[in-house]
DNA sequence: CGTGTCAACCTGAGCA
DNA sequence: TGCTCAGGTTGACACG
């Protein structure tokens, strides 16, 4: 059989409607194949049948074990999740992770936000999860911790914000006020016309502000 | 039934 | 070239 892998991944993908997409790297081109894969597993939960009429022989292996893998990951698929009635062999059921899984998470995340490929294996041999699904849920962690901060961050600027513009208004009327009092050359007035700026300090943020006259 | 949450995935960039 | 990451998206599920 002729080595044609690209065409082995188009045929499936073509065959439950991915468009014939052919992904440029290795890596992507397998991620393509577990998505086909996984939709494959969805028309033949058994996995073998329908894994084997749309790929070659070199891909016979790989994608025997990731089928094999896929049964492996979706216990709930077996019938063991008994209140779980509707058990219509859908593909991709979702995971929750367990308390006891998500706090071991979150303890080894406050520890350190990125982790080794040693420890990486460790925590998944740990939590009887797979080396990627830790990896996953790093990087989700690590996005949701970035959106928190960038939302404190917003609240804050915009509390800060609030507050120069206050001031501004404050020194703005103050600067009136001084105006309509000036019925002689009083020293204010004086140093004002000189420099036509004022300088003050800001009351929320400790720093010095220029008052453009 | 609309909406939020989150695991899983995709893609492009950066790095060794 | 392969690996890891950030950022964005998808899809299953829970909840009001």
């Amino acid at each position: 059989m002729e080595d044609n892998n690209e065409e082995c991944i188009t045929g499936l993908c073509l065959g439950i409607g991915m468009g014939g997409h052919v992904p440029k790297k290795n890596k992507q081109k397998e991620n393509k194949a577990v998505a086909c894969l996984d939709l494959a597993f969805e028309l033949c939960p058994k996995g073998e049948e329908a894994i084997n009429v749309n790929l070659h022989h070199h891909h016979h292996e790989k994608v025997e074990r990731i089928s094999l893998e896929r049964i492996h990951e979706y216990p709930n698929e077996k019938s063991t999740d008994s209140d779980n009635s509707n058990n219509n062999n859908r593909c991709r059921k979702k995971l929750r992770l367990s308390k006891e899984q998500s706090s071991m998470l979150e303890n080894s995340f406050k520890q350190h936000s990125t982790l080794n490929p040693v420890q990486k294996q460790a925590l998944a041999d740990q939590l009887n999860l797979k080396t990627r699904q830790v990896e996953v849920w790093f990087q989700n962690r690590r996005a949701r911790t970035k959106l928190k901060q960038t939302e404190v961050d917003h609240e804050l600027l915009k509390k800060h914000c609030q507050n120069l513009s206050d001031e501004n208004k404050r020194l703005k009327k103050e600067l009136q006020e001084l105006r309509a009092l000036k019925v002689g050359p009083s020293p204010l007035c004086i140093q004002l016309s000189k420099t036509a700026t004022l300088t003050t300090m800001c009351s929320s943020c400790d720093r010095e502000l220029k008052l453009v006259n």
